[in-house]
DNA sequence: CGCTGTAGACTTTTT
DNA sequence: GTCTACAGCG
């Protein structure tokens, strides 16, 4: 046998052995995928002779990503060349040898949600809107689930009725043209536009087929409709198409993602075969069977069952805290106690809905001196000092990209302001000029007056020089561009937030030679491009010392010793915004499902009775995910000191109702019942007026 | 043009 | 409580 069969189980074995045709893997939390999923790739190239460059190996993240690449290489010589990475990564790089085709150059920039902002909020006001009626985040949103589902302006205009859906027809085309004139692509795009570009040159498509053989695709349930109709066309003509993951740990609906591709599957390839892994090797007995009994009460799941031959291990500690402070005291003190009896801080996680919750916790783990590290946030890259800085890079990448030409002139401030910049837009609109042929245009005294000849003279000599350092060494074009910018003289006012920023400048630096130094062939272009696609994750540590702080969604793919669980309250887990619609609520448990099924060995849910939110006190019951849990699984433990009752559990089915009864929902406030249906009921409500919920999930009580 | 101060919004999650 | 956008002034 194989040496790469070796300490697999018998499923992850067919995982690995069925390389040919339609394959889904439906695995379980903590099944062993990864493992399956590398001894596979291994598998191909050393048993089946399959070239390395022949595969296409698609992850969530880009460290994802890396990570199997190394462990692959553990397994066999060579793998160096199986191409991996994530959809946007792999379609970029597509798109970069193609966008020809589409009229694009093949030297976009790619546009992050900061920059198609910025252009949305220009094109509302280009077009006369008020962005009061059509606020810019609603624009982009609606804009960026058309382009998700492929669907182009013209064809949004056929549903477009309203005035409302009629302006985004309106402000989706003219997004669209503006993009293409900055010569830029959105996120979107990158998915948008592979697959035009497949579904319109076939020949191009041919290549692609040809070149890749056998496809995997990791975390399945997380693909919305353009990644799925990639997927589909990549592997139409050979079929070898392996596809892994878990319908319960879908979580990212909210940009496009439907779990319905993976249960859908075995509809698009009859001849699928399907390999469960259900066996755990992550979690206690007592983790795993709370987390199942959680995900239970999901009605649009595929029935699996987790087992486990790991031991029972300790009851689920539920603390109640007395307000946000006490919850954060709570982790910190166990997280000392966890690491002077038995763990490392490394092992510990702490996981939160929000990024707005983590402050609390940083002050607590700061007081008590314990080290810790956040991941997610403000992203590094999305900060201000940075993207100035990364502005002038990209003018200086010969980018006809506006935006970044706006933002380099205006921070640190040049003389020429926003106003001149419009002027200037419109100037080379008129004359069909790009932003470089502004440098040698005799006639822009004339056109938007004198006093912008000068600054913008010195801008494109020092843009200039930043271009002609990037032809020798990356690295000093980025130092020259911090330095010529005026940027650090601009942030020296000796204030501390300045002093940061400054510091995260250096930090740019340090990043660009350190990648210079493994990547020899990075040029300016392909590091603008690993910049706009990277994400917070990609770059986290798990070996530096200190417990380790997260969004749940962040936490997908993970895995702690010891977990915790903060801010387990109804509003914020689940999110007010989610707790109205069946659908949304059930994607709230899969969140917390996922969150759970991190842990090892110990896992901590905690909640406060009160909470500082907006600067106002607020009072929330406890989570009603804790209430899933069967109890004997749990252990209470009570803090704060104060006293206040607080019962777990405050879901009651509709017997416990009758027509005229008053009850109280949580945002509708006081009404009364009007009708009651199987587990929903009409209410005439104060304020709100008629309204039907759903019993099983609706906040609601007998008053 | 660019800085300052204030009113207003805002917090779901992210490639 | 914090960040941002913008009006109004120098």
């Amino acid at each position: 046998m194989s040496d790469l069969l070796k300490d697999l189980n018998k499923e992850q074995k067919e995982v690995v052995t069925s390389t040919e045709g339609p394959l889904l893997v439906l695995a379980g939390a903590g099944s062993g995928k990864t493992k399956a999923l590398t001894h596979r790739v291994a598998y191909l190239v050393a048993e089946k002779g399959v070239l390395p460059e022949s595969i296409l190996a698609i992850t969530f993240t880009n460290k994802a990503a890396s990570e199997m690449s190394g462990r692959i290489d553990n397994l066999i010589k060579s793998s160096g060349t199986v191409k991996m990475g994530t959809f946007h990564s792999i379609c970029a790089q597509i798109l970069r040898r193609e966008a020809h085709h589409l009229g694009y150059p093949g030297s976009f920039v790619i546009f992050d949600q900061d920059d198609s902002k910025k252009v949305i909020k220009q094109v509302i006001a280009k077009l006369g809107l008020s962005d009061k009626k059509i606020p810019v985040t609603t624009a982009k949103n609606l804009i960026s689930g058309a382009k998700n589902e492929l669907i182009g302006p013209e064809e949004y205009a056929n549903y477009a009725e309203s005035f409302r859906e009629k302006s985004i027809v309106e402000i989706y085309k003219t997004y669209q043209k503006e993009l293409e004139k900055n010569e830029a692509m959105d996120f979107d795009d990158l998915l948008m536009l592979t697959v035009k570009l497949f579904q319109k040159f076939p020949e191009v498509l041919k290549k692609y087929q040809n070149l890749w053989k056998y496809i995997l695709i990791d975390e399945y349930q997380d693909t919305n409709h353009a990644q799925y109709l990639f997927v589909r066309l990549l592997s139409a003509t050979h079929g070898n198409i392996c596809v892994i993951g878990d319908d319960d740990q879908s979580i990212y609906s909210f940009r496009g993602a439907n779990f319905q591709n993976i249960l859908d599957f075995e509809k698009d390839w009859p001849k699928t075969k399907v390999v469960r892994l259900e066996k755990n090797y992550r979690s206690t007995k007592a983790i795993l069977t709370a987390a199942q009994s959680v995900i239970e009460r999901n009605t649009e799941r595929s029935k699996k069952t987790l087992w486990t031959e790991n031991e029972t291990g300790r009851p689920i500690e539920v603390y109640e805290a007395a307000s946000e402070e006490d919850e954060a005291g709570f982790v910190a003190r166990k997280s000392e106690e966890i690491k002077v009896s038995k763990g490392k801080l490394s092992d510990i996680a702490v996981f939160y809905r929000t990024n707005a919750q983590s402050r609390a916790i940083e002050e607590q783990l700061l007081n008590m001196r314990i080290p810790y590290k956040i991941v997610g946030g403000v992203r590094f890259y999305e900060r201000k000092e940075i993207k100035d800085a990364l502005a002038w890079l990209r003018v200086a990448s010969g980018a006809n990209d506006w935006i970044a030409f706006e933002r380099s002139l205006t921070s640190p401030p040049s003389g020429i302001g926003k106003l001149s910049i419009t002027r200037l837009r419109e100037y080379g609109e008129e004359n069909k000029l790009k932003i470089k042929d502004l440098a040698s245009d005799g006639n822009l005294a004339n056109a938007i007056g004198g006093r912008v000849v000068e600054p913008l003279s010195e801008y494109f000599r020092k843009i200039k020089k930043i271009q002609d350092t990037a032809q020798k060494s990356l690295s000093s074009a980025v130092e020259l561009a911090i330095k010529t910018s005026g940027l650090i003289e601009h942030l020296s006012d000796g204030s501390f937030e300045n002093e940061e920023r400054i510091e995260n400048l250096k930090e740019l630096l340090s990043v660009v030679k350190e990648l210079e130094n493994v990547k020899d062939d990075l040029t300016l272009e392909s590091f603008l491009e690993e910049v706009a696609l990277i994400s917070d994750i990609d770059n986290y540590n798990e070996s530096d010392e200190g417990i380790t702080l997260m969004t749940l969604h962040t936490s997908k793919g993970l895995e702690y010793k010891y977990v915790f669980i903060v801010g387990l309250e109804e509003n914020i887990f689940p999110h007010s915004r989610s707790m109205l619609d069946a659908s949304e609520l059930e994607e709230e448990r899969r969140l917390f499902y996922v969150g759970m099924t991190r842990a090892r060995e110990e896992l901590y849910l905690v909640y406060a009775r009160r909470r500082l939110y907006f600067g106002g006190i607020q009072h929330n019951s406890p989570s009603r995910f804790i209430a899933e849990i069967p109890p004997n699984l749990l252990d209470f433990v009570n803090g704060g000191g104060e006293t206040e009752e607080k019962e777990i559990g405050d879901i009651q089915m509709s017997g416990a109702f009758k027509v005229g009864d008053e009850v109280e929902h949580e945002f509708f406030g006081r009404g009364k019942i009007l009708e009651i249906n199987d587990d929903e009921i009409t209410a005439d409500f104060n304020v709100y007026g008629k309204k039907t919920v759903s019993l099983e999930y609706a906040p609601v009580r007998k008053v």
